[in-house]
DNA sequence: CTTATTGCAAACGTTTTGCACGTTT
DNA sequence: AAACGTGCAAAACGTTTGCAATAAG
């Protein structure tokens, strides 16, 4: 699942929308953005603020500034996070086609997928249940073929 | 989507499983196991505690323990959880049919689906990651029937 | 020069842990 | 008696907040 849109396109989406909202364009805010969309994985709070404070020591960061950031970049939907219960979130970049995760236990990898049929159907439950559905999770959790070698 | 297995029943096996693994059946145990059993919903650790402080206000009993036996049930699958990120997860009990959840986020209902479509599409696409899934999330999220008409 | 943003440290809510004491076997 | 379980309080964890200092517009 790959990144389309290229990073001058997304930064100018951001600019106008921090514009939009009498927000403004910060240092801190354009780093957090660019590591994302740099990186392509999955990333905790916290992995972001240590590989921004790797690739730029010099900037002042705080880890406070990444969640209210992050907050901000999923209200968008610029980024788009996946729970992983009390141990917290792990963020992405979000501006990709839909899709769901295969979260391996063993190794932590997160794979993505899309199926259709899958996409379909839960618009009729949410139907059948007269529910309106907002958004939904949908993670299938094992061990990855990598890790099933290794044994 | 209701409970057929008798309290008996599951008090039996619970016994045993605790034999088997020499752990000692104690009141506390016993008594999360009936709230959960008696109370069918979803529950939070503080719900559970709260219920068995007012149910039996004479039993000795400290949070630290729902959470240690619930973690025991849960692994023998006994009760299952469902996850709400820093909020927390909501237990139920597990000896009912698998099923999926539909979350309310206005009012917080927690409804509960099968579908065999879902379920069959998702072991097809584990097949195609030759992803061996051990477990699924599958939850749908947005306003309930009833929270639409308060609007 | 006004307003928003930052880093820091303290507070938060949930969950886990160490430990001395109690209970089960 | 031995082993395991308990409550308690403290610690841990990811996350959020208040605030004075700082940077953007």
């Amino acid at each position: 699942m790959t990144t389309t849109i290229s990073y001058d396109n997304v930064l100018e989406n951001f600019k106008k929308l921090l514009k939009q909202n009498n927000l403004k364009y910060t240092t801190q805010r354009e780093l957090i953005l660019k590591i994302i969309y740099d990186n392509s994985g999955h990333f905790t709070p916290e992995d972001i603020y240590n590989l921004i404070k790797e690739n730029y020591p010099d900037i002042k960061l705080g880890i406070a500034t990444i969640y209210r950031t992050l907050t901000l970049l999923e209200d968008a939907n610029i980024v788009s996070s996946i729970s992983f219960g009390t141990q917290g979130k792990k963020y992405e970049f979000g501006l990709k086609e839909h899709h769901d995760h295969l979260v391996c236990i063993e190794c932590g990898k997160i794979e993505e997928f899309f199926d259709n049929t899958i996409e379909k159907q839960q618009e009729a439950i949410a139907k059948k249940f007269n529910f309106k559905m907002t958004n939904h999770v949908m993670k299938i959790i094992g061990i990855c073929k990598d890790c099933q070698k290794k044994k």
